[in-house]
DNA sequence: TTTATAAAAGATGGTTTTATCCTTTATAAA
DNA sequence: TTTATAAAGGATAAAACCATCTTTTATAAA
């Protein structure tokens, strides 16, 4: 459905906007530490989520990973955006290249009505809707299931 | 989404069932053509299909594939199946190896609406409805449009 | 200004998916 | 029975994706 780097990236920005208090920044050990991502992977995917300003990175000591107040507004399918495309929204679901209402594969209706979906599930979804629910306890962002 | 391989596989399929006349076996060269497909892929994938008898075939001169009559009735999520397997339809959404309504990642709900639609969308929709759609020349499974 | 720190950037390796080629097996007609 | 044909099966190659390691750059404190 989407790529595993996009997976990471929207766990890591979860992860890192649910800890968007005074002027934290993380650093990328502790990042994909707590979503359960591989570090080196997790740094490649940062950089790309900094360049689309989705989240803030500061370099140095005292440096790392945060996001800021305005960037916590934003749709999730963003992050989506940023790493794989939004190619997964428009093309057809049995690969065609030329594909629509007017000159549909078989499958054109019922397809649309899931790529829709999807792509309604990310638009409609924003980065601090996410976190705030992590925050709360009510989902989670890691395979750790802590009991105390 | 689903993989190219299954892209490929359903093309097929759909164009086998389409030609579900008298007793006609078509070979792969003609299929891959008929459906923009790689011929040798194509090969691999219609021996995966014939394995999970979803099409037939048979050696030697005169042989081919072919579609049975009981096989057209078949949802195309049969196919996904056998090619992709049912994976797509029940993992999370953001890749966590536990993701349940009673502990979701984040996303869960919105994504679980978009993964079962798919789900839907190849499971509400046999191979015969989307061949008969073919044949009436209201959908298409290549990139080539004739016009006449 | 020097030093330590953390992300950015570049190079490289491994795995999976996509794709092709060659040999073997089954089958039908001559 | 021989021969031609077409799919099955096995080996291999190319591309995309996933992942890691090393060097460079920016920054803040000492």
């Amino acid at each position: 459905m989407i790529s595993k780097a996009c997976q990471y990236g929207i766990r890591a920005a979860i992860y890192i906007a649910s800890r968007h208090n005074d002027g934290i920044k993380l650093n990328i050990k502790q990042i994909a530490c707590e979503v359960d991502a591989p570090e080196a992977f997790t740094a490649k995917i940062l950089q790309v989520l900094n360049k689309y300003h989705i989240i803030t990175s500061l370099k140095g000591p005292y440096g790392g990973f945060f996001i800021e107040e305005f960037q916590l507004e934003q749709p999730v399918i963003n992050i989506v955006n940023a790493i794989d495309g939004m190619s997964v929204f428009k093309e057809c679901g049995l690969g065609l290249k030329q594909c629509s209402a007017s000159h549909p594969c078989p499958m054109h209706d019922q397809y649309k009505i899931a790529r829709d979906a999807l792509q309604n599930a990310f638009q409609q979804t924003s980065i601090r809707h996410l976190a705030m629910q992590v925050n709360e306890g009510s989902s989670f962002i890691n395979n750790l299931v802590l009991k105390n």
